[in-house]
RNA sequence: CGGAACGUGGCGCAGCCCGGUAGCGCACUUGACUGGGGGUCAAGGGGUCGCGGGUUCAAAUCCCGCCGUUCCGACCA
């Protein structure tokens, strides 16, 4: 029996979830059938062997500067982002900057989480970036997996070197140098050794939003970068149970927004020893897919048992008065997401982008002559005015240097779910035309209507950018059970579910063979007559397995 | 940390072999015409050719060293 009914037996708040729809498993028939649109369908379905499909010509085959999905996925990630105007490389190697484009998303999708660890009992607070070395020897595991890529403070000063410019004080060596945190669970388990002396102190339910610093070698924009920031949810409980619970709980809210906000298909699931947090008893994740087939980690939440509490001697006494160790969570998720909505979304012309986190959701352009300037853009305003009043976030541009067309296109790389085109031809009719970005054509609507519409087409929108995502990974989602046909579907991508015989060892060699890793574990599909894929011995897990970021 | 390539106006590049006035596209500025899918024409501004040394009458170009960046492999969210 998996781990989730165990959990949900004793913890009856899990008993709403069906197992199914908690962990989102790859469902073959279902996301097909319930897809209305028959017309759109069938373009979806032809997709290959990019998501989603390249743009129509009639609208140009792509956007200038920026290189095809389809000749090189890499370059085109890179192209969209520094195009979209969302981040920047820093001047140091790994940086970036996320410029107010970029932010504005990012900050979607924190408010969208940070509701929600609110609404479930949590209270931000902010623990020092500062860390004593001495603290990442007190948990010998947690230091394996970070200690490599740990920044170190070694001197507290410059001072004006001969040659002009500055040099490092050696007279200002520290006695105890310091590390930028890779992680917070040192110091904030230091902390909570002062805070919790009873049950009674008990649960702690902390995250924080933060920068953390891991010097990568091999770096790429929100995906990979020295410097990220992230949110980070410590938690502390009197119960083992009660621990699982939170790690289950928050796992089930990074896969909610996901899906909600960001319009992602996720699979939800456990980490394979070698794949888990060197720090934690059990790591679980969400697996989202994005448009080369690949598989990105979008967000992990750990079960740490009493491994912290026992590395940093926190202890506190329970309602029968017997001295034990705290049992942990911790849970994360980054800028990484960022990057996760372009590659999972966007297309030759750009990003696209759901509308619940787009920080613009509907741009007006204006079309004029001279002689009809006036006119269309008192229009234009009347009707921004009444978008904006409506709650949507909305925004006219009213650009005198650049073309109506070169709108067009900035905003399609923009990923703007909805564009309003006005001009003089519209003011006479009283309409305007309304062009989606999540599907190709353009229609018009009358002016009347646009207040009455549109709330609802951004729902459609959002809703049609998640079945997209979901048809997609569905369809390169393939129950495996052939090495060969394993070896040949790695090559071309997409998640293969698969047996595992458990053995790490086997685990060493479908990685080494094929790049691909085991991405998550389906806790509550019982593998009873699969056989490992490697092995061929009898599978004790149902695995997804993914080349991944 | 191994393998490859590249450093020339803000960005992307040519020039380098065969040394001799630093060029092209985009972007930028001004003006006119334009404006329903990345406009046209005209006139402008902007570069110690990554850094240091050497060879030479003369170096972006040849030689040596250094620095930096990007791409591909081992580590990671």
């Amino acid at each position: 029996m998996g781990k989730i009914q165990r959990i949900c037996r004793k913890t009856p708040v899990f008993a709403t979830f069906s197992t199914r729809t908690f962990l989102n498993l790859p469902d073959f028939s279902g996301v097909l059938s319930n897809f209305g649109t028959e017309g759109l369908w069938g373009r979806i379905r032809q997709l290959s062997p990019l998501h989603p499909p390249p743009c129509h010509p009639k609208f140009g085959p792509m956007s200038k500067g920026v290189t095809p999905r389809s000749h090189d996925y890499a370059r085109w990630y890179t192209d969209v982002v520094q195009k979209a105007e969302l981040a920047d490389y820093g001047p140091v190697r790994g940086t970036m900057v996320i410029r107010p484009y970029g932010y504005a998303i990012w900050e979607a999708i924190k408010e969208a989480y940070d509701q929600r660890f609110r609404a479930t009992g949590h209270s931000n607070a902010y623990f020092p970036l500062l860390i004593p070395k001495s603290y990442m020897s007190r948990e010998a595991e947690h230091v394996e997996g970070f200690a490599k890529e740990c920044a170190v403070v070694t001197h507290s000063r410059l001072r004006a070197a001969d040659e002009g410019g500055v040099e490092v004080d050696p007279e200002s060596k520290l006695e105890e140098e310091l590390i930028l945190r890779p992680t917070s669970e040192t110091v904030i388990w230091a902390m909570y050794k002062q805070w919790i002396n009873s049950y009674r102190d008990l649960p702690i339910l902390i995250n924080q939003w933060a920068n953390i610093v891991r010097w990568e070698l091999r770096t790429r924009l929100f995906l990979r970068t020295t410097e990220f920031l992230w949110q980070e949810g410590h938690t502390a409980h009197a119960t083992e149970a009660e621990a699982r619970e939170e790690t289950l709980r928050i796992l089930n809210i990074y896969r909610e927004v996901a899906e909600q906000e960001m319009a992602l298909s996720v699979v939800a699931g456990l980490k394979s020893d070698a794949e888990k947090f060197a720090g934690a008893v059990e790591t679980w994740s969400i697996e989202a897919m994005m448009g080369d087939r690949r598989a990105l980690q979008a967000g992990t939440s750990h079960f740490l048992g009493q491994n912290f509490a026992k590395a940093f001697d926190v202890t506190f006494r329970n309602e029968a008065n017997e001295e034990d160790y705290v049992w942990a969570t911790s849970w994360g998720v980054s800028t990484r997401l960022v990057g996760a909505v372009v590659m999972a979304h966007g297309d030759d012309k750009g990003l696209r982008l759901p509308p619940r986190i787009a920080p613009i959701q509907v741009v007006i352009v204006p079309i004029y002559k001279d002689e009809s300037k006036v006119a269309v853009m008192e229009a234009a305003r009347q009707l921004t005015g009444s978008l904006e009043n409506a709650g949507l976030r909305v925004q006219l541009d009213d650009r005198d240097t650049v073309t109506p067309g070169f709108k067009f296109n900035d905003w399609e790389m923009k990923g703007v779910p909805v564009r309003i085109e006005i001009g003089p031809k519209d003011v006479a009719a009283k309409q305007v035309v309304l062009v989606r970005r999540d599907v190709e054509g353009k229609s018009t609507l009358g002016l009347d209507q646009v207040i009455q519409e549109l709330p609802p087409l951004l729902d459609e929108i959002q809703d049609c950018l998640f079945k997209q995502a979901q048809a997609f990974r569905s369809t390169h989602t393939r129950q495996i059970v052939d090495w060969e046909e394993f070896r040949e579907f790695m090559e071309w991508g997409g998640f293969a579910i698969c047996g595992w015989d458990g053995d790490p060892a086997s685990e060493t060699a479908i990685k080494e063979k094929t790049k691909a890793t085991i991405r998550t574990i389906l806790e509550d599909q019982e593998p009873t007559d699969l056989a490992c894929i490697y092995s061929g011995k009898p599978a004790k897990h149902t695995v997804v397995l993914a080349r991944a970021y």
